[in-house]
DNA sequence: TTGAAAGCGCTACCAT
DNA sequence: ATGGTAGCGCTTTCAA
């Protein structure tokens, strides 16, 4: 291994000056098209390279035309099971593809988002995917519309992940689940137990996920002509900590439910450690439904009767529309002003039956 | 917001003409640098800026000298909890200072963690994270080694995050944490809980933050006098499943035991299971103690002793730790060529105590 | 099959 | 305080 100063990158002119070549044949030899060169020149010059350990500079060779193609994800929190399978199926597709994949979090601060995405435009990622639902506020589709045409002008493009298509002509592509049906399954579900009165803990009032998983279970009430009662709806964030409080306050009050409808199923494994150290057992007194289906759910005791979202699958789909778009611009050619169409993918869920649902105890 | 070319993005000329200054101008104005500009040109810049929502293509800033530090953060998983909150320790360090993060996955492959870090390398990133125990084998030596003087003469660095230090004068920098301290303390309290008979689930065999559990929890019976029984110690994965089957089939053999000291809470999660499907009780019949306490280990009933191992802080300090490494080159002068150091950072552990040991009963 | 040279977009140095 | 311009390392015509 030849030692060389430190700091000083090895270039593509020392390798040429070395391989007794020009720059040019060496980057024929390292480029991706097989440009005719000579078997001997070839053998030369890769002996030269290993002998130097040289990789080329990809920022160079982004500037000259070249590069790999990168996607960025940016999500809210990397440490959400959800979102990082997700990212394991962006990143894994990516890879497939020799794309390269940058991984960005946010922290849900709007500043980061923003400095994140402009980051990313900055080195010129050929799409950002956006992981998680939304606040769906006025300001939010003129935040995302924003987004999207800067990037759709830099000839980037921007993917929303489990989060509702913008509304307008905007050039972003959707990828999302049938959230509201896997809501409206799972309660059928519970209802066809024969459970009539239920603890429903959607998630974040005003949050798009939420909002669907709630609308989804109302429509199986209605189906059922089982009465809604608000006073059995209790809104708060999507973790442990939720589900725990909530239960606890709603049995305080002296309610009265045989199961839970829960947002997630973190929010479940709160809700079922609440009815546990209250006395209360999963699913012998109460049931409990849980929503994802991250490996939580079958890593807790009862194992959660949930929604299953096919959360890797939407990040590979993600990652496939993209190069599927980009391909086809090549094919169309550069400048071809391809119009900026909007792409909407969206997934079935369906109910993963486990053990923290069953019939509630007769006479309750 | 003006229509561009779709495609064609917006440089520095195009400001600069828009503007009527000069590109160095333009340049000054955004770049890090507070070079001085007078007011009014600089608003009359940033106007413009503004209007073509232009941002610097990070490739040319960078080959032109100037950019933004990057660390690269190498995984196997990114859905592992424990590696995720490294990740996000990391990532947040690097935000704080206005430095980029990108997040591979190896996927347990050597050939694509030899991919990803030349990519890295190629990159020009100013550090590349490599996280997870490892499997201490020559081959692995050498190819560490190998790694670490590469990017060290590419200007780069390496940080090795939970594994044990390099041999020999390596370039590259340790941060770990008390691996065998953590397991002698969780082991010790189990001991000191009266239990004799204790299954123990290192994890698996040849992986060095295995090999440092079983070591602990060795060291601890040593010093209890209590007889360690090969026949009761099963090395396997670290997930869940591993857990539930190491449990299932030592029963199923007829062995005795009290308690399980798992070799991640993953596993004891999955031994719980297999405990209670057996219809043991935990921790009544049979204590487990788990190790790492990431959030599964507060949300499974019961809830787990374990030990704490500062995750999301070693992310942070192996930020620092390169950091501080740069800021240092800088004021040494490009070039100095400081002598290749080899830094090796032990962070604390300490067990959690929670629901899940309690003293043998009496007459087991 | 190979080489020479013109950029890619930007920063930093040297002038003014 | 501002402008001109030489590279940074690479890819890609255009010639030979």
């Amino acid at each position: 291994m030849s030692e060389r100063q430190a700091g000083r990158r090895v270039t593509i002119k020392d390798v040429a000056r070395r391989a007794g070549v020009s720059v040019a044949t060496v980057s024929r030899v390292l480029g991706v098209s097989n440009y005719p060169v000579a078997a001997a020149t070839r053998d030369r010059v890769m002996k030269v390279v290993r002998e130097l350990d040289y990789v080329t500079n990809a920022h160079a060779r982004s500037l000259a035309g070249g590069g790999t193609p990168t996607v960025a994800i940016l999500m809210n929190n990397i440490t959400g099971a959800a979102f990082a399978h997700v990212a394991k199926g962006v990143e894994g597709a990516a890879t497939l593809r020799g794309w390269l994949s940058l991984v960005g979090t946010t922290g849900d601060d709007p500043e980061r988002e923003l400095a994140l995405v402009n980051a990313m435009r900055q080195q010129g990622v050929a799409a950002v995917v956006l992981l998680g639902g939304a606040y769906d506020r006025t300001e939010y589709q003129t935040r995302m519309g924003r987004f999207a045409r800067s990037l759709d002008a830099a000839g980037s493009h921007l993917v929303l992940v489990g989060r509702p298509p913008l509304e307008g002509d905007v050039p972003a592509t959707t990828v999302n689940y049938d959230n509201e049906a896997g809501a409206y399954a799972m309660a059928s579900h519970v209802l066809s137990a024969g459970h009539r009165r239920v603890l429903v803990l959607p998630g974040p009032a005003g949050l798009t996920t939420a909002q669907g998983r709630l609308k989804g279970a109302r429509r199986a009430f209605d189906a059922y002509g089982v009465p809604f009662d608000p006073g059995l709806v209790r809104h708060g964030s999507y973790d442990y900590e939720h589900g725990f409080s909530a239960v606890r306050e709603v049995l305080a009050r002296g309610a009265d439910f045989t199961a839970v409808l829960a947002g997630t199923d973190v929010v479940a494994a709160g809700a079922t450690q609440a009815l546990k150290v209250t006395g209360l057992r999963v699913p012998d007194d109460v049931s409990v439904a849980g929503y994802d289906d991250i490996p939580l759910a079958s890593h807790v005791t009862p194992q959660l009767t949930t929604v299953h979202v096919p959360y890797e699958e939407m990040g590979r789909v993600a990652l496939r529309a993209v190069a599927d778009r980009r391909a086809g611009d090549v094919l169309a050619g550069p400048g071809a002003g391809r119009p900026a169409e909007a792409e909407h993918l969206v997934l079935g869920t369906h109910v993963v039956v486990r053990d923290s649902v069953r019939p509630p105890r007769p006479g309750r």
